[in-house]
DNA sequence: TGATATTAAATCGCACACGATTAAATCGTT
DNA sequence: AACGATTTAATCGTGTGCGATTTAATATCA
């Protein structure tokens, strides 16, 4: 019983794959995408755009910037993904009036609409995870924490 | 004190953003991405080859399937990654003279010699966090379990 | 044996992420 | 007003992820 603590300084152990926090938050982070995919494939919406018509349904419009803010992503991100949610008819953007550097996204007919078709997805996923309630919640609130 | 549990089948509250466990998911694999960047910058990787690169360390040889295996990536990832340490001479890959449909991924002395030089990554990593270990722990085998 | 099925990796196309740079608009200070 | 600094998006290049297809090698079984 002479194993040595979690935080052993040991390079080799630190280094193994099991120890890491970031693999298990790579993986974890796989799996979720390949749980989403079916689900928002009906939809028409890849992962990432999913979260951005989250973050519309919340509020819309919203500056590429604010929306940034929301999903920790900047521009060279966003820029084309929203092009792609526009093409698709779910957004419009237009320049601000008031700042011309700021450009405002807002939600479409089509794009509100959509929020009842996407409304079934988390209790889906919730199933598909098949993971109790608590544990759900208590894994959230710690990446919460992680994300800072 | 009418508030619905976490469970509730409202659509409008199981959409909200800040429920979604997948969403601090997303911004935790973010944040850990960006904490990594600097370390990894200095050994020349990026975040998934440091990852199959930490496969290798705990075993070499490895075909490209036992790696995708480990990593939960397959070949159309795999094959281009593998190429770019090849380019950096950091692994060596050919064909399994027994099964030539299979490739086999090998350390190279350079390769080897990269352990030593990342062997202090995870302890940065984790003073980083400025997460408790235990909390570190806790998250680390949830997300074990959600990565199936 | 020989036709067919299966397996392993590579290739291709699309959609992120993100650092670095660019371009335009606005702000701040004098 | 004027000019440099800052802010905001967009653009560009590199590196993933992954579905779909392709190619080559091996396995299966009539």
């Amino acid at each position: 019983m002479s194993k040595k603590p979690a935080s052993s300084l040991d390079p080799v152990e630190a280094l193994r794959l099991d120890n890491q926090l970031c693999f298990a938050l790579y993986g974890a982070t796989n799996r979720m995408t390949r749980l989403y995919r079916p689900l928002l494939d009906a939809i028409g919406l890849t992962y990432p755009q999913y979260l951005a018509m989250m973050v519309l349904w919340e509020q819309s419009p919203r500056t590429v910037g604010a929306l940034g803010d929301a999903l920790d992503l900047d521009s060279s991100t966003l820029t084309p993904l929203l092009k792609r949610l526009e093409a698709g008819g779910l957004v419009e953007r237009h320049r601000d009036p008031d700042d011309e550097r700021r450009v405002i996204v807002a939600l479409t007919d089509k794009g509100r609409a959509l929020r009842e078709q996407a409304a079934e997805i988390p209790e889906k996923l919730f199933c598909a995870l098949d993971m109790p309630l608590d544990g759900v919640i208590t894994l959230r609130e710690r990446l919460k924490i992680l994300a800072k």
